[in-house]
DNA sequence: GCCGTTTAGTTAGCCAACTAAGTAAATTTT
DNA sequence: AAAATTTACTTAGTTGGCTAACTAAACGGC
């Protein structure tokens, strides 16, 4: 039989299980009142504050609209603040607020038990073969 | 040094191969106007049609408003066709169109050619070994 | 039969991601 | 210097996903 049975596929694998995962996270970071994926802006401007946003959407891998949108959110939430840069009219730089910053320790913890919650169950033999193949997948499919 | 440095868990690497999987049968699909996900419903439905709209709530793992929103656009798009079940009368039962039918084919195949840009890297041993650690990660992320 | 509960879907509204089209400023070309 | 191009970001509109609140129908106990 040629079927196609998508179920075994091990990309609807890799799907579900970042569903999971996914889910995991954001009911983690419901508490301290963030969305899935607005915290790793976050991590970005703690590791580098002032970046601009066409910085962020190339560590995000993710497009411009999607970048401004989310800041307004996280502006509005009183986390970051956009400001012009001096040369270059064109540019907005990102701020995090004390507020923004604050948060760091809460979200790394959460990442943890993020990470725990999913990788847990595994080996640490385990753990670095599937950080190996995850890295050679996303070569393939960046390439 | 105790900082979490997001990019190297595994949940980050995990994030960005889920993220760049789906770009890449997005960009397939729309080639015959469909989004990634909206298949997969397609897929139960030729796997066997005239499902209620709670069973593939189960099946797609998603919440009920999600299923409503989705099947108003396949069906808008002619793919699906929603009916009244004759014996209870809350039910709705999804029924395939021709059009929609007809897209078995071509959807198998792009879940092919995703397939292999994804993981038609990995040896076959590999392959092995990548879908038995996902499904304890998921077993681990579901319980 | 009647009232309360459960079940099935819908609606409204939110967020992350996308595309496409547009504005504005800087840079390059002529 | 003026025109064309590139770069940075925004706006509008789409989809997949979610939660919360809602309607409607079936089921259960009394």
């Amino acid at each position: 039989m040629t079927e196609t049975t998508l179920t075994e596929l091990l990309g609807y694998q890799l799907v579900q299980v970042c569903k999971a995962h996914r889910n995991k996270a954001e009911s983690l970071l419901s508490e301290i009142g963030l969305h899935a994926g607005q915290e790793v802006v976050l991590h970005y401007l703690w590791h580098e504050d002032g970046r601009t946003q066409s910085n962020l959407v190339d560590e995000l891998c993710v497009q411009p609209a999607t970048v401004t949108k989310s800041l307004d959110r996280l502006e509005s939430a009183g986390l970051v603040r956009r400001r012009a840069d001096a040369e270059d009219r064109r540019v907005s730089r990102v701020y995090l607020t004390d507020a923004g910053r604050s948060l760091h320790r809460q979200i790394g913890n959460i990442w943890l038990e993020v990470e725990a919650a999913s990788f847990g169950v595994l080996t640490a033999e385990e753990q670095e073969t599937i950080r190996r193949l995850l890295q050679k997948v996303l070569k393939n499919l960046k390439q």
